[in-house]
DNA sequence: CAGTATCCATTTCGATACTG
DNA sequence: CAGTATCGAAATGGATACTG
């Protein structure tokens, strides 16, 4: 942390939040996570070290607790770290209503498969196992295939086929399936050009797009051209 | 700007905001500076090299836009910038809420004063020149007395005595006025314990508070204890 | 599981001075 | 007024490997 020598609040809570990775890990365990390699999924590009290092800025400025609980390590945020919730809502509004170009560095599978997994309706989901599988035409073969198993209230995600019956076959993009995620597609209208094709059977194709809600995101309005 | 390679809305706004400095540039722009040297003031510990190398770098991501007015350079804010106000106000109220103590070095009466300035409710004041002084007792005598002079729709701030008659002085030290200023402390207060004490005319003393608006994170309610 | 340790290329930025 | 030029100390952080 680089003190900038202000008074004004804007400056102090930058002074604690602008390293590189920062807000990032706040956003995770905003979004639930708590140990160390759960963390680690949700920010993969950066180092152990580094998180570790983050963690402990943390700490120190009382965003977040760090507890041994149950004989493992347990990051929590405190009620001043829970309060980031509106900074992190803000800043993700506007990322989403101006950055709208992505490279292809920020396409990651994993990661979405990741965030969809944390956000599957699971009550509009079917009692028995669903296993969703994707397929995506525009990425190396190693992580052109995922699958995503729920089975009562776990979900589980895989980059090898599990090999359980998989219910639909989602083949798209790696890049359109984001699109969707952010909320700068809609379902109906990628399924309408065949951006994104399902397979499997009848209802549970009509169900799927229940099943994979978007981003937290997606609901924000964009803005309008001129 | 480094890349985090990852889609989430949230990385992406951090690109473009997470550099020193950044944030801060944008207040200012949002509190009404257009100029380079009138940014400066706002940003007075950063380098005129670096603040160009982050105008340009916001230029760069469409939140900042460079004119030439009036053979002036000017910066204003773009929609897209426009609508940074919520990110910075997020990070104020939270700041000022959960980032209480300020060092020696978070404290500046230039800075201070500028914005007091800034933030003058004319409307309040009386119509004929006005002049505040100020005496700081916990500071080095060159920073120690400061005058805020307004006349008409111009109000400016000064280092050394102007010469004008004063209207009211203001005793009290720079911290304390700092936390005036940060809503910390209330005007009833401070002057009842005398940490302030005012001179010059009754009438004059007690409508000071009123010219004198605290900053604008000043009224986000605190935690409670416990 | 939850981190440390080490190394070093790269970047950053503060200070200071200068310019059309 | 609105920047640029230059320099060097310090910090950053990515890669990689290792540990109790």
């Amino acid at each position: 942390m680089t003190v900038y020598g202000q008074f004004c609040p804007v400056a102090k809570a930058m002074e604690v939040l602008d390293e590189r990775w920062t807000l990032l890990v706040v956003r995770e365990l905003l979004a639930g996570s708590s140990h160390f390699n759960e963390l680690r999924r949700g920010v993969p590009k950066m180092s152990p070290a580094l998180l570790s290092k983050r963690l402990r800025s943390l700490v120190r400025a009382g965003v977040v607790r760090r507890r041994d609980a149950d004989n493992r390590v347990q990051y929590e945020l405190t009620q001043c770290g829970r309060e980031l919730a509106g900074v992190v809502e803000s800043l993700g509004a506007w990322g989403v209503r101006w950055i709208g170009e992505l490279g292809e560095g920020d396409l990651d599978p994993h990661l979405l498969l990741w965030d969809l997994r944390r956000r599957l309706d699971l009550d509009a989901m079917p009692r028995s196992r669903t296993v969703i599988s994707f397929v995506f035409d525009d990425v190396a073969s190693q992580a052109a295939r995922w699958w995503l198993m729920v089975a009562g209230d776990n979900a589980d995600i895989c980059d090898y086929d599990p090999g359980f019956d998989v219910t639909v076959t989602v083949t798209t993009s790696l890049r359109t399936m984001t699109r969707i995620w952010r909320g700068d597609l809609e379902w109906q209208q990628a399924l309408g050009a065949r951006a994104v094709v399902l397979s499997g059977d009848r209802a549970a194709r009509r169900a799927l797009p229940g099943w994979l809600r978007p981003g937290a995101f997606a609901g924000v309005p964009r803005p309008v051209a001129g």
